[in-house]
DNA sequence: CTCAGTGTTCAGTG
DNA sequence: TCACTGAACACTGA
């Protein structure tokens, strides 16, 4: 379930893994579409050897930081993930009750470190990316990328300045990773229910103090889902998520709101229509 | 068999 | 040209 708490939670295990290391082994599939045609071979050449000097993030991208360049740039797609031998590390909501084998199902990347320590990286529906860049900070996508919706939030002012010209629903906006990069299905919805915007609403439309509401539950959102390493079952029972996986029209949230479920910016949104203005 | 899906891209529209 | 929309992508699993 790779949004940004998600993509988060990989990195702090990767670099747990894999920050100080030396890649020794590397198994790579051949897989023209997440690798984007690149050779199997160029792969392997760009990371055996190498010893990883930091493991980066922005939005829902990250990156190994390696001792020579190209570095190893990774996208999650919709279900990609990372994966560590035994214990449960980072899994995705859609391979729940699918006991997660070693190596995992779905295998397009594998890293062997000096330790003995392995990472692997599996994604089922291929939409996902793997990619080699010099600096991906200063190349596509990253370049194409807005603010990262964590680390970067811009201030109340600002932050509204940037909503306010523009005039698609708000829950485009908030998924359009040119505008808050990191943002995905759910937690747009949860921030707009947590902050009582209906998702229709157009984004030039909202007052200063709206703005002000969504950009704090944004914050908070993250803050919670990134701190439980992005643990589901953690999260507060008052979220919207728990209620929004199974269509229910009798559905209510923990505030006693009944819910509805209909296609905003492309996307499935269940929010709550007697509490969302 | 059908269809939804946590993501991104791109062609088409106004 | 720009902002925006919706289909397409690829595949699994319900």
């Amino acid at each position: 379930m790779p949004e940004l708490p998600e993509v988060e939670a990989a990195r702090r295990v990767t670099a747990a893994l894999a920050v100080g290391r030396r890649i020794v082994d590397v198994w790579c599939a051949e897989d023209p579409i997440v690798f984007e045609g690149v050779p199997r071979r160029r792969i392997v050449a760009a990371l055996r050897g190498r010893r990883v000097r930091a493991v980066r993030r922005h939005g829902k991208h990250f990156w190994l930081e390696l001792d020579s360049r190209p570095w190893l740039l990774v996208h999650f797609g919709m279900t990609g993930g990372v994966h560590v031998p035994q214990r449960p590390s980072v899994r995705l909501k859609s391979s729940r009750g699918a006991p997660s084998g070693w190596p995992p199902r779905f295998l397009k990347l594998k890293l062997t470190f000096d330790d003995g320590g392995e990472l692997a990286i599996a994604d089922g529906r291929r939409l996902g990316r793997i990619r080699l860049r010099h600096d991906p900070r200063q190349e596509p996508p990253l370049t194409g990328l807005g603010f990262d919706a964590f680390h970067e939030l811009p201030p109340p002012a600002r932050f509204h300045a940037l909503l306010t010209v523009r005039g698609a629903p708000i829950k485009a906006l908030l998924l359009d990773q040119s505008f808050a990069a990191g943002v995905g299905n759910w937690i747009a919805d949860e921030v707009l229910y947590q902050a009582r915007i209906a998702p229709n609403r157009r984004a030039r439309t909202l007052t200063h103090q709206e703005s002000a509401r969504l950009r704090s539950r944004i914050r908070s959102v993250l803050a919670t889902a990134v701190r439980t390493r992005a643990d589901s079952d953690r999260f507060p029972r008052s979220w919207l998520f728990h209620h929004r996986w199974d269509h229910d029209p009798l559905a209510r949230t923990s505030s006693g709101a009944s819910l509805r479920w209909e296609t905003i910016g492309g996307r499935t949104t269940a929010w709550a229509p007697s509490l969302q203005r």
